[in-house]
DNA sequence: TGGGTGACCATAG
DNA sequence: ACTATGGCCACCC
């Protein structure tokens, strides 16, 4: 119904094709899904994400620097750093280790 | 109508 | 590494 219900569902299928192992930024998914919503709108979006009944992988998802920004809003606060290492992606100090090369960009990998 | 805030981003110093 | 700005857009006073 509301627009914005849209744009949460456009939002949980990109973060669901994220593989194991791999990040994404907010802004990459924000610029994906065409900039007319910013990057902030995408951060939102994972705030009602833990309410979905598909599972949307957002410790997948940290900011643009590979900083795990987000954590605070999982179940506890070391939720997220313990998913990314069960996937093998190692965090120290709440950023990603070689996040460049764990990058996952919607923009490259779901070009047409 | 307007200010403050935020799981953001870019640029500048 | 840090702060400051400006942009972004929806939410809540």
């Amino acid at each position: 119904m509301e627009k914005h219900e849209d744009f949460f569902q456009m939002v949980f299928q990109v973060v669901r094709l994220i593989p194991k192992g791999r990040v994404t930024s907010y802004g990459a998914i924000a610029k994906y899904l065409g900039t007319a919503r910013s990057s902030r709108m995408v951060g939102w979006a994972m705030n009602a994400a833990h309410s979905q009944k598909k599972v949307v992988p957002a410790h997948r998802v940290v900011n643009r620097n590979g900083e795990l920004t987000g954590k605070h809003h999982f179940a506890t606060p070391f939720l997220m750093q313990e998913l990314l290492e069960k996937e093998g992606v190692k965090v120290v100090k709440d950023k990603v280790k070689n996040f460049d090369k764990y990058y996952w960009d919607p923009m490259v990998e779901l070009a047409l």
